[in-house]
Formats: structure tokens, sequence, C-alpha cells
DNA sequence: TATTGTTATACTCTATAACTATA
DNA sequence: TATAGTTATAGAGTATAACAATA
């Protein structure tokens, strides 16, 4: 991708690049041009998820939740009784790659795999109560530090419009 | 308490699951309750990043230039004379991975490391004719494929102010 | 035979340390 | 000593094949 994660501190691409009284001629200390690159969608949109991404953790660094964690917790919770397999596809988790970040989740004791009485190839997920008050504490944490923050930035309103774009070109694009 | 183990009667588990006019008892479902997660900016962010990006690669399959690579070449064609360690950090790309990428780039004879008379330890980046006449293609494609999907989705107006929001998350946030 | 969860594996992207050659 | 490019390497994230248990 285009994007690190946590690079360096944003903006000091020129650090330490003095332009001005540069007697050897050598160094042109601007800042560059993105020229075309700051109107390619794709490219803002990566490195406008990085950041958010990036935040995230930081909010959620006291309950240690990843983002795909958090979205397993809230699609678990909201659907109880489905199987590995609903919820990790409606992720777009592929099953393989599932049954690690579960034994995680299951080890922290914060989901539950169980047998299904119907098809015994089935695991069934639910929270447990550890899981749910975790799940409680961190819905507040990303109301109140996370999204909070992105309505400060882009207004109510903005967010609102800026959610539903996201979603056409993650429904219908 | 935990959950138990064993499985429940299905009581409210699988509540509202079984599709009406499932014969057998086996219930496959409905569609999965996204809930709060249709209202998680990250999460709607990256499932739109991932689609963009998958778009893109699709039109430039031509032209075989990834997301990471098409930045390089308009940074370097916008910027020439520019180091290795400018046009990577300024792409948010470590020094270290940027390696491999210009590799592939000179390779294909798309851009050349000049060695500066300057600083003999830097790599001055250029891109060549062949590099310059596939960046013109590659800016067809990605206008006319590419952009222009995403205006007839969203609507010129909306694109811009999406891109604008982008923008402000990715350099403020 | 098909499906669920799983293992093994591979490939990409990202991150850090350390080397070399210059400065 | 510090910096530019590089190598090696390790860790995530993602992808496919195949196996055991079950249907």
């Amino acid at each position: 991708m285009t994007v690190s994660k946590t690079a360096e501190k944003s903006g000091d691409a020129t650090k330490g690049r003095k332009d001005a009284g540069d007697a050897q001629g050598q160094g042109h200390a601007e800042v560059l041009q993105l020229g075309e690159l700051s109107e390619q969608l794709g490219y803002v949109l990566k490195r406008a998820q990085l950041k958010v991404f990036e935040n995230f953790l930081r909010c959620m660094a006291t309950l240690q939740l990843t983002p795909a964690q958090f979205s397993v917790l809230l699609l678990v919770e909201k659907n109880p009784g489905r199987n590995q397999t609903e919820i990790a596809s409606t992720l777009g988790i592929l099953r393989p790659n599932f049954v690690a970040l579960l034994d995680n989740l299951e080890s922290r004791d914060l989901c539950a795999r169980i047998r299904s009485t119907n098809d015994r190839r089935s695991h069934i997920l639910v929270l447990t109560d550890k899981g749910k008050a975790v799940l409680t504490r961190a819905k507040k944490l990303v109301a109140t530090k996370h999204e909070s923050r992105l309505n400060t930035l882009l207004g109510q309103a903005n967010r609102e419009a800026l959610l539903e774009m996201l979603s056409k070109i993650a429904n219908e694009f």
C-alpha cells in the first residue's frame, strides 16, 4: 500500500532541511508537491483510514481491542447464536483467519464457542458476561473519545454525510 | 457468570433465525444485522477503501500498477530530482520497504536511480521516457475508468465533499 | 458428497536493527 | 558522528489447500 502505519511523526518529511540561505545550492527544502495525488480518492481514503484506525487503537489501549476484535464483539452481541462461518464472512474475514482471532477473544474470556446441538460441526458464538461488560466499556470509549472527536473535526452533519458516502462506496462500488 | 459449554436448547439464541419457507428445520438465516457496526466510521472507511483499491487494480490491470506504484510515479513526476528518502517519507513508506518497490519499477524501466553528484550517498529519482508514457496512460485509465465511476456513483459535488473530509481526517485527526 | 472448524502454508505489507558507503 | 540506501528479519493481515468430524 501507499502508506505505512505509524511511520514517522506526520509532517516531518522535510525535518531539518532548510532552504533559505543554502549557500551550496544543494537541497531544495520545501515540502514535496503532492500534485494530483491529493485528488486521488484512493490515496486520501487510505491515509484517512490509517489515521482513524490509529486513533481507535489509542482510544482502546486500556481494553486492548483492535478494530477487528471490536467488530467481532459487536456482531456477536447483535447476532447471538450464529456460528463462526456466519460471523466471519459477514465481516469479510476468511474462516481460517478467524480461528486465531477467536482463540484470542476466547482466551481472554470475552466470547465463547458452543458446540451446536443441531449441527455438531458448528460452533455457536456468544459473548461471555465479561465480554458483554468489556463491550459496553468499549462502546463508551469509542463514543466519547473516538467518534466524538470526528464529530468535532467534521461537524455532525458532515460526519453523517461522510458515513453515507462511504457506505455507498462500500456497498455499490 | 460465564456461558456454559453445553449447548442450550436453541431458545432465544436462534430467535428469528429460521427462514419463513424453510421446510427442513435447518434454517439458513437471513443476512446478519450489522447493528452499530454500520455507524462505525472506521469500519465503513476500511470497507470502502478496500473496494476502491480493488477497483483501482482492475482498472490498471493492463498496466500492472498498484496504488503504491502509481503514487510513486506521480510523486516522482511532480518532484523530479528528489532522493529516495524524500519520496518514500512523503508517501509514508519506510525507506527499507521502498527499496523493493523501486527495484520493481526500475527493472520495468519505469524510473531510474541516479547517483547524486552533490551527495554520493543519495539516489535521485527520475521517470524514464517509458515511465512517463506509462504514467500518462495510467492517469487516463484512472480518470476514465476509476474516478469517473466514483463521480457517477456519488455525483461530482459529493465526490469533492468526500475528498475534502477525508483530507481533513488524514491531515488533522 | 458437502460443510464446519481447523492446520499448514505462503504472500504481501509494515516495522526495526544493523550494515556500507559516503558525508 | 550522522545520513542514504540497503539487507535481514519479524510481525501483522490475507489467501488457498487439505484434513477430521459431522451432515
